[in-house]
DNA sequence: TATTGTTATACTCTATAACTATA
DNA sequence: TATAGTTATAGAGTATAACAATA
């Protein structure tokens, strides 16, 4: 005589999944990442999965104008965690590479903001943290793939 | 005969719940908050947990300082989305308030954001929504103590 | 004297517009 | 002429320092 159990509608997950988010920035809000700002940090991001991208993709990318994105780089060249190298197709156009020092940060900013999490998930019984990996898993698939679509997307109509 | 099942050990979830949340971010990272600018939204999650909060406590709460944060509360103040109230007690003190209009659009974001993850949940199996669902309860739970904990803690040794 | 909030200053971020070089 | 990238300009975000008012 139990009822059904309750049927998870994707609302309903997207509602939780949007307070989950809120609540890791507060916490990962607190975690310094000098010498690069929070507007330089997802430049990284972005160069790492993109090598040799050009600058009107990296502003496309990031949601950004080209202006915008040349300045960035800029600050990020000046401390040695980018490389603007010429196209040897095009004589216009500028490669985007993260140097060596540049993928070291990134690491760095990653192991700090996973010691916080570590932390955090120390406290959450094993069975809990099982249950969110598998989901997560799921989601990370489900996203990536979403994101692969837009850009193909965008490269068409652009 | 089969080997034992998978630890998920703490370390393992915090590395793919960063992932997930670059992931995240890159999805919400295109959808616009007009006239809220992404450095004012988090000022105005904060009230809406906080209400009636002062300027310093709001700059602690940020991980920011009181001139940033009361340049912030002016735009916000401006468009008409935050009211700054003097305190009965203290005649020096500014005690801040959303607005109705504020809440309404604090909605309204949150609203966007959701649907934007309602249409990728509806593309993952029910069943990764049902634990995704219970693993990131437990999170928020976790989360949201450890917040807390944060805060008294600061208000302890300041 | 210590604390709350603001203003002053200097630098970074952002977008639009104007410009240079290349295709 | 269209495109890639940069520079020019103006407004917003940020932090440190200096300041006014209050405790």
């Amino acid at each position: 005589m139990t009822s059904s159990p309750p049927p998870h509608e994707p609302d309903e997950v997207a509602r939780l999944t949007a307070r989950a988010a809120e609540l890791l920035e507060a916490v990962w809000g607190q975690t310094p990442t000098a010498p690069v700002s929070p507007s330089q940090l997802p430049v990284l991001f972005v160069l790492e999965h993109n090598e040799g991208i050009n600058l009107r993709t990296l502003a496309d990318t990031l949601g950004s104008t080209p202006p915008s994105a040349s300045r960035l780089c800029d600050r990020l060249q000046a401390v040695g965690f980018l490389e603007r190298a010429p196209s040897p197709n095009s004589r216009r156009e500028v490669h985007l590479y993260l140097t060596k020092p540049g993928r070291a940060f990134l690491a760095e900013v990653r192991a700090r903001r996973e010691r916080e999490l570590t932390a955090l998930f120390a406290r959450m019984p094993a069975h809990k943290r099982s249950v969110l990996l598998e989901g997560l898993e799921a989601f990370c698939w489900t996203a990536a793939a979403r994101i692969h679509e837009d850009q193909s997307s965008d490269s068409r109509s652009a």
